[in-house]
RNA sequence: GGUCCGUUCAUCUAAGGGUCAGGAUUCAAGAUUUUCAUUCUUGCCAUAGGGGUUCGAAUCCCCUACGGACUACCA
């Protein structure tokens, strides 16, 4: 119907994090808004970073979060393979064509001769660059004559394809995002678009994808945005600037703390996760936790996430993914960088918590007495969790506060203790016993209202009598309704409770 | 070092020349409650600095400062 076409395009060298959900998640809302296609291109280049088990984690972790694609890697579709190894012989001839056009050389230099040429001009404290001023001192198809260039290439000796950047022409890049951004050529450096192991680099194999894949709007972290004048060129050189897409460079998630973008590295050091998905390096051992697994739901990561660098310009901060793809725009979005925020992030997994029916948080919450060797009856835990869902964030932290449920408390809160535990307590708390033991009726509603009449008959205050139940019942001056825990835990465990407190402080 | 990008409360952000600079999260206080939490109410807190342009600037321009990205045969 329409021609809006874009892609998320990962390097499988690990699990994606935040910053890259992010980035997957504005190119699908920017997708599903104008009717486009969405596709899933695998970046492999790198023979030597590649970690298996990235491109799966990539692919579940997407699925989780409910962001769908429409062509790609897991689901195919009209311009496979879209696996970059995969696509590998199609390289070489944009490659051929720059040579031939002038566009691109052949440079013999070693990685060694590099490294010493950089090394050189770091000691006269300036800077090496291989471009214009300096790709004639060096081993390459330009310097070289051409029958020792023919002799090299059939002795298969090693060698890279550079771009060769004009020396002084203004490069313009017109991004969504940003405006117009303009270089001069002059400052870039010839980069290598093709290694000596065949591969194409990322400059190369991007743009050719992207071109074949006729995408229509790079949506993409600003870390690419110095590239971009590059990416432009590469159009040109090849004759597609006609159909170049447009470029929007997303501002970047930075660190919480102190300064700096958002890595991989950051992983548990701030006390949130940065992978959607617990994640466990094959080669260390080293296992990084997860939205998932530390229990954020996905509609919180998708909320927080998108609210990250966008807004839609009204007050509205909660929003389904459909209003998402309603509300989205390019426009609206901002330029600065943002910083995660934890607080906010567990505000909105409290929010879509709220959200969930209550059988579907005792459904979460039973794994977690399982995982504790405890069983209950189903119809109890839902009671549970709805008596206790409105206080906690993660359904992990249900236990915390409910725990006394299913576990007689085995110690009593040493402040709650000194606070309400005075010296008349014991005698009350014994009344109290022999009050509900009497109890034609065991409810909720009938323990109310006989310590109520208590209380009044010995005119103690309500909190005299309530909290020292309470703090036998639940292990301290915590919890819910005291009515709705004794009506759950029933006349015998209230009783036996009441009993252990007396005998602890005998 | 060089190139590019950026800068509104602690944090995410609104206000695209004229508003008491708004909202949310956090924090604090109060109310409520038998506890804690929730909830409700209230409060604290910002246009980086300096120059212009203009009747008028958070908004446009310049400089400075600060922050960030990039600067590999990595993406």
């Amino acid at each position: 119907m329409n021609n809006i076409r874009v892609r998320f395009a990962p390097s499988p060298t690990g699990p994606l994090h935040i910053g890259g959900v992010r980035t997957a998640l504005y190119n699908y809302l920017f997708a599903r808004k104008y009717g486009g296609s969405l596709i899933l291109r695998i970046e492999d280049t790198d023979q030597a970073r590649f970690v298996p088990g990235a491109e799966e984690y990539i692919i579940e972790a997407l699925a989780w979060l409910g962001i769908r694609f429409d062509e790609g890697v897991h689901i195919g579709g009209a311009h496979a393979p879209y696996r970059q190894s995969d696509r590998k012989p199609l390289y070489r001839q944009h490659v051929d064509r720059l040579i031939a056009d002038g566009w691109a050389y052949c440079a013999f230099d070693t990685p060694e001769a590099l490294d010493a040429r950089r090394r050189e001009y770091e000691r006269q404290g300036k800077t090496f660059q291989y471009d214009a001023a300096t790709r004639g001192a060096m081993c390459n198809s330009l310097t070289l004559p051409e029958e020792e260039v023919r002799k090299r290439l059939n002795d298969g000796a090693p060698y890279v394809v550079r771009f060769k950047f004009p020396a002084d022409t203004q490069i313009t890049v017109n991004d969504l995002i940003r405006g117009t951004v303009t270089v001069n050529s002059g400052q870039s450096d010839d980069k290598v678009l093709f290694k000596s192991d065949g591969m194409p680099t990322y400059h190369l194999a991007n743009v050719a994808d992207d071109h074949a894949m006729q995408i229509s709007h790079v949506i993409r972290g600003e870390e690419w945005l110095p590239s971009a004048p590059l990416h432009v060129m590469l159009y040109r050189a090849l004759g597609w600037e006609d159909s170049m897409p447009q470029f929007a460079h997303l501002p970047l998630l930075l660190k919480p703390d102190g300064n700096g973008k958002l890595s991989k590295r950051d992983g548990d050091r701030l006390g949130f996760p940065v992978f959607p998905l617990q994640w466990r390096d094959p080669a260390s051992g080293e296992v990084s936790s997860g939205y998932r697994e530390s229990g954020y739901l996905p509609q919180a990561v998708i909320n927080m996430l998108a609210l990250l660098g966008w807004n839609p310009g009204t007050q509205q901060e909660k929003f389904t993914m459909q209003e998402l793809i309603d509300l989205f725009s390019l426009e609206r979005i901002s330029k600065a960088g943002a910083k995660f925020d934890l607080k906010k992030a567990h505000w909105f997994n409290h929010e879509y918590l709220m959200e969930q029916p209550v059988e579907t948080i005792a459904g979460w919450f039973s794994e977690t007495l399982k995982g504790k060797n405890l069983s209950a009856d189903p119809a109890r835990v839902a009671r549970v969790c709805r008596l206790v869902k409105e206080r906690v964030n993660f359904v992990s932290e249900i236990w915390d506060q409910a725990s006394f449920f299913f576990v007689a408390p085995e110690s009593y809160d040493p402040a709650a203790m000194k606070k309400r535990w005075k010296e008349n307590t014991p005698a009350v708390m014994r009344d109290v016993r022999q009050l509900l033991e009497s109890l034609p009726v065991f409810s909720g509603q009938a323990v109310h209202d006989a310590l109520q009449a208590y209380a009044e008959e010995r005119s103690l205050g309500m909190g005299e009598v309530m909290i020292p139940l309470r703090i036998a019942l639940t292990g301290g001056t915590f919890g819910p309704d005291l009515q709705e825990i004794a009506d759950v835990l029933g006349r015998e465990e209230v009783l036996r409770r009441t009993d252990g407190i007396l005998k602890n402080r005998e």
